[in-house]
DNA sequence: TTTGTTTATGCAATCGATTGCATCAACAAA
DNA sequence: TTTGTTGATGCAATCGATTGCATAAACAAA
């Protein structure tokens, strides 16, 4: 039935009156009479009446459109942060299109252009483990499209930036293992030009200086914190002399791997390798024995991430008062690392 | 520096020609002589030319976008169809926006409408829990706007629709059960009215129809499938006379949850009962007893459900060719249900 | 009555790309 | 030379909403 949409120019014709009163009335701007203005609305609900938005669009040059780019859309912290942000977004008119570089800077560098080219109002980053340079995101910077960084973040591009506290986190985690009596904390960390890894490394630096204590000559590992990293690493820690009484590790997938290959070792977790995670990933509560962890808050940090975003979109916040948010987190002390005296 | 974006009227000045040959000319369209169209290119590129996609989605009336509502994006099985929905839609030159419903069925028809106006070419849809009737998403019918289901399909609405043979999971893993000396398998299903969670009932029932079963009277129970769920029905199996000798539960989740329940009981999993899931969740391979469990593959539906979608949006694919794919499961045998006699 | 001020509305250009319909040049065939 | 054909390009309208700048009507003040 429906031929096409009806635009405000049937409305317009419809009333015999114009299109641009049409357009005022709906906007509810006040040099439209209440009475046009009330009429206008009825035969705009009458007729089924839907704005285009790509016609506004085009005109006004905002697309009430934000962007999300992320490493893997089904990485439980990430999938957690775009909840986040969609739940923000949706309530304050915006669209949320969703892009996953799979952790590769190549990809990013093209999704970031396709971004750019369908004129998001906005955009919120979280790099790439490749990502070392940030051109491709300058052109936003350039054509004063605000962006918001969470998570991996840099200094390069100026911005509002969101992240946890990673150097109190990883300080925090490292004096729980000390407390439970290690003496010998090895770290398995990740790539150092990624902020959150060097901050945690420096926590757990941080925490060991203070009780006097050394890493492990060999003891700090990098790579990529995947399950193969983590099985690597520990087959490379177990070789160390003295063994490492404890393990923290920069996420939850590391911690994971290491408990699931010492359950084929003679050693004991906690009691002869107590280990710490990092994340609070869903599976660190079920597996036995329990990770202790740093929880991050994801789905408050999406959220975070949105309402700076469209602050800036709306002009509410501008260059002058970029910041770097920092959100607490929190040490969740389970069975991987407690030991009973 | 760079005060506006370069249109394609900027470069027609520049080279003195017209706006339409320019327009021609970067949709390598054969009417455009070989010599003009590389001068235009040329062109284009020192002037970093950037098409303006809102301009062409007015005047074509594509808008290159498809839209997702799921009910939770941070859910791992629904962040692996996006995910693969992303990837799919990517290469084929389209954007993705995701939508959330946190399973309520008024939200649902909020997004419905939101992405209609924003004028998707196409939509990709799993049902809110609540989701009853469907008349919004009629409008995406009548007009002639793709749609596509996925898990939580309805009949209601003629379209292509994904789902994972949930009747044979649901036998599967009943036989797989009666294989292991089980005879009074009780079963945690969801509403009925999804009919996901009514066939893997179906193939529940016919296993044990056809081992000359009867499914434990009050053993059926239907609930939300959320872990409160399933410490409620395990409260509720245990009261049973006899007591179920396997439980097999709709999601993982619930299965997660009685067997986290059943660690403070009497009762030893599996040998006093033998749980069986549906999803293949990532933390049921990490719990003690790992979950036996129906895999449904998450990320193939993403790729599959924007394949066809993509399809129909080019009118490769038309209304007489709807069908119901069913995907494959596969019965993932690990601890929560094997017996060794 | 004239002038000035509000209030309400319309005109027409604009946003940038697309496309049906000319038009025109070049060349071939007659 | 004339006619026909092919190939290449331009014109101008269009998509639907927005908005600066008139304009008109109504009313108040002088």
């Amino acid at each position: 039935m429906k031929r096409t949409e009806a635009t405000i120019h049937d409305i317009a014709r419809a009333l015999n009156i114009s299109a641009s009163t049409v357009s005022r009335a709906l906007k509810d701007n006040p040099l439209i009479s209440a009475a046009t203005r009330e009429k206008i609305r009825k035969t705009a609900e009458e007729m089924g009446y839907r704005p285009n938005v790509v016609a506004s669009s085009l005109r006004t040059k905002r697309s009430n459109m934000i962007g999300i780019i992320v490493p893997y859309i089904n990485r439980h912290f990430f999938s957690s942060v775009v909840s986040g942000v969609e739940e923000v977004a949706y309530k304050a008119g915006f669209a949320v299109t969703i892009s996953q570089s799979n952790d590769s800077y190549q990809k990013e560098v093209q999704l970031a252009r396709a971004l750019y080219d369908s004129r998001v109002d906005g955009v919120i980053v979280s790099f790439a483990m490749d990502t070392h340079n940030f051109r491709h995101l300058s052109m936003f910077a350039e054509s004063r499209i605000p962006l918001v960084f969470f998570d991996r973040i840099t200094d390069e591009i100026d911005a509002n930036r969101i992240v946890v506290d990673d150097f109190s986190g990883g300080r925090t985690a490292t004096e729980h293992l000390i407390a439970q009596g290690c003496r010998n904390i090895a770290h398995v960390s990740g790539p150092l030009h990624l902020q959150i890894y060097d901050n945690r490394l420096k926590g757990y630096l941080a925490a060991l200086s203070e009780a006097g204590l050394q890493p492990p000559p060999g003891g700090i590992l990098h790579n990529r914190l995947t399950r193969a990293d983590g099985e690597e690493a520990i087959r490379q820690l177990l070789t160390l002399k003295p063994l490492p009484d404890a393990i923290f590790c920069a996420n939850d997938t590391t911690a994971l791997s290491i408990i699931l290959s010492l359950r084929n070792s003679p050693y004991k977790v906690p009691d002869d390798i107590a280990v710490v995670g990092f994340s609070n990933e869903p599976f660190s509560g079920l597996i036995t024995p329990t990770i202790t962890t740093i929880s991050q808050p994801g789905y408050e940090m999406g959220c975070r991430s949105a309402e700076l975003l469209i602050a800036e979109i709306k002009g509410e916040i501008n260059a002058m008062q970029y910041q770097t948010y920092t959100m607490p987190t929190e040490l969740i002390i389970r069975e991987s690392s407690v030991r009973v005296p």
